[in-house]
DNA sequence: GTCGCCCGCGCC
DNA sequence: AAAAGGCGCGGGCGAC
């Protein structure tokens, strides 16, 4: 471990440190990991008073380690320095880090932080020609996020490969855990096997961020306090893996089992899901009837004189006939079955833990999306099985009505601001006299983040926008920029993508001389729906930064717990979950509440850092539950749950 | 046999 | 009368 010392020693020690990773000559077909592999250290700063200012900095170190000294250099300076660690994606670098027990405060991901840059109207005038350019070394590239088999027969074929396979077995190291995002599968062929110049890209990004400083500081600290925290959930999404859902086998088995029915065999329906079908069967006098099939059952629906276009769940109850209720509860079970199921249960639990990949920015708008296992829609009849260990708790915490908070902030609105003073910002409304229920300022609300005009919303908007100005006017605005095919921006500077050819196709057909009814309409309704996207997307991205920042707040703030605690990784509190506004925490019982603390404290710190000028660290009050099951936590199903969006 | 699309529905 | 933003994913089924 020479060359740890050597490092420290060479870069003085106090302020902070950038350290930027990258294997030199790399051109993405070497296989990482190997003997002999070679990884370059390019240290950028030590004495700027922030770490912000770093770019400025020369080199002031760079040298290079075998790849095998790389956990124990990391481990070492993070432990003894503020450091960055910059690399070309979290995915490519940090799984192998976490799997061999080093777990860093900060980083930057060039990857996540040149999308954003390079879409982003706030970055523009400090790069009207795109230096970012198009580079395909980067932008064809999903950074190693994605490398694993994501559907659960992929993952179930891999699994009973591996079984069966000794020599697979040794293939695989764990066969039963999912393949960690980025390890060393080579990257897609084309742009995974350019070399990413990380030292050059990283100085390119600061560059920008300095010029946009000078013209307009405030665009620029918002970009900063961006990718600081969607860097901060590329660290997280990986901890997350690797940590994982406590998930109960035995408590999942049983749910099935006592909704499904028994197990028969495989492939074949359990024994309840069995029963329901015969029941269709019979009422719908179809024998032969395979209940999955739409077209089939379609048909012998509208044999039995049901006028229905689908097979839909809302449209077949709104029927009245004995076939609709063990019809639907059918689908419901059958459904179940297919989604998280005993295949599902194979492929994706192991070891009692559910371990799904999280795809930081996987969605446009910036929130996560997952592949594999379908963590996003984990469905509540199967909480249960989600369980703190013997002696530890679940800290479930919700950031209530966020969305709705967000946007009141954004637009400065003071009367909506002071509906949300209370934990309920629906209830606010009522209060406020704009309108008569909670259920109404719920449907009113969604339509005014969503762009909904049918129905009940076509009554409330007006009166809405009466009361909450400045919010409808907000999102009003993002939905007219999208509907000319304009950009929008969230809070912090994500910009939405622009229309694709074909929506601009339509739009120019529309406008062509000999364009007709049929074109000018169908141009119109595609415009509807993009204004439609933008307007939801300054909304929605811009919680998904809230939640970024409260996220990366968290998880700091359960380091230093730990750290203050002496407690090694698996004695300390862990994030366990992480879902769009909602972070699950597995903590030791004796330390629960003390995460409580934590997460609030970190939410009153996301308002305040997003918000400063609003003085508001209450915008988003939480909801924390501190149980042993999920199933504790209030779903949509129980009286008194919110089926918040 | 494989691929890609559609439908439908789970989550926020 | 159908209906509103963002996803992932499985089964069926037609195209190849």
């Amino acid at each position: 471990m020479g060359s740890t010392s050597a490092v420290i020693e060479g870069t003085g020690s106090a302020g902070a440190l950038v350290v930027v990773l990258d294997r030199p000559g790399d051109d993405g077909s070497a296989d990482r990991g190997a003997d002999g592999d070679v990884v370059r250290l390019t240290v950028l700063s030590s004495s700027a008073a922030s770490d912000e200012d770093a770019g400025e900095a020369g080199v002031i170190d760079e040298r290079e380690i075998d790849a095998r000294e790389l956990a124990g250099v990391v481990a070492d300076l993070d432990r003894t320095r503020q450091v960055r660690w910059v690399w070309d994606s979290t995915a490519a670098w940090y799984p192998d880090l976490v799997a061999g027990g080093t777990r860093v405060a900060r980083c930057h991901d060039l990857r996540l932080a040149r999308m954003i840059l390079r879409g982003s109207e706030l970055a523009r005038p400090a790069d009207p020609g795109s230096a970012l350019s198009a580079d395909p070394a980067w932008d064809d590239w999903d950074g190693g996020w994605a490398a694993g088999p994501e559907s659960t027969a992929a993952r179930l074929a891999l699994a009973q490969s591996a079984q069966e396979s000794p020599f697979l077995q040794d293939a695989f190291d764990l066969p039963l855990d999912p393949p960690v995002a980025g390890e060393s599968v080579p990257a897609e062929p084309g742009g995974g096997a350019l070399a990413r110049d990380a030292a050059g890209e990283w100085r390119r990004q600061q560059s920008l961020l300095r010029a946009l400083a000078g013209t307009h500081p405030g665009s620029a600290h918002r970009l900063r306090l961006l990718l600081a925290a969607e860097s901060s959930g590329a660290l997280a999404a990986v901890e997350l893996h690797h940590d994982g859902l406590p998930f109960r086998r035995d408590v999942h088995e049983r749910t099935l089992a006592d909704l499904l029915g028994e197990r028969s065999q495989p492939g074949a329906r359990p024994s309840r899901l069995e029963a329901l079908a015969a029941e269709v069967r019979g009422i719908l006098g179809a024998p032969t009837l395979n209940p999955d099939s739409l077209p089939h059952l379609l048909r012998e629906l509208r044999r039995n004189g049901l006028d229905v276009s689908s097979t839909s769940r809302w449209e077949l109850e709104s029927l009245d006939h004995p076939v609709v209720a063990p019809l639907t509860e059918y689908k419901r079970l059958a459904r179940l079955m297919s989604a998280n199921g005993w295949a599902w249960l194979d492929a994706w639990v192991a070891e009692d833990r559910f371990r799904p990949d999280y795809v930081p920015a996987g969605v446009v708008t910036g929130r996560w999306s997952s592949r594999g296992g379908g963590a996003l829609s984990l469905p509540h009849v199967i909480r249960d099985a989600v369980r703190a260990r013997e002696g530890w708790r679940l800290v479930v915490v919700d950031a209530a009505q966020l969305e709705p908070r967000i946007l009141a902030a954004m637009s400065r609105d003071e009367a909506m601001l002071a509906a949300g003073e209370g934990h309920d910002l629906y209830g606010g409304l009522v209060d406020a006299g704009v309108v008569d229920t909670r259920a109404h300022a719920k449907v009113g609300m969604l339509a005014v983040l969503y762009g909904g005009t049918s129905g009940s919303a076509a009554v409330l908007l007006p009166r809405l926008a009466r009361a909450y100005p400045r919010a409808m006017g907000l999102v009003d605005a993002a939905a007219r920029t999208g509907e000319s095919g304009g950009i929008v921006t969230t809070w912090l500077g994500r910009s939405s993508p622009a229309p694709g050819p074909e929506w601009r196709a339509t739009q120019a057909a529309a406008s062509d001389v000999g364009a007709g009814a049929a074109e000018e309409s169908r141009a119109r309704s595609r415009a509807r729906d993009w204004g439609r996207f933008t307007r939801n997307f300054v909304v929605q991205g811009s919680a998904a930064e809230w939640v970024l920042a409260w996220q990366a707040g968290v998880r700091l703030a359960l380091r230093r717990l730990a750290g203050d605690h002496g407690l090694g990784h698996d004695e300390a509190p862990q994030l366990a979950f992480f879902l769009h506004d909602e972070l699950v925490v597995h903590a030791p019982r004796e330390l629960a509440p003390q995460v409580a603390v934590i997460v609030e404290e970190a939410a009153r710190a996301a308002s305040v850092l997003l918000f400063p000028h609003l003085d508001l660290p209450g915008l988003v009050p939480l909801d924390v539950a501190v149980v042993d099951s999920y199933a504790e936590v209030d779903g949509p199903a129980s009286t008194g749950g919110d089926a918040e969006v």
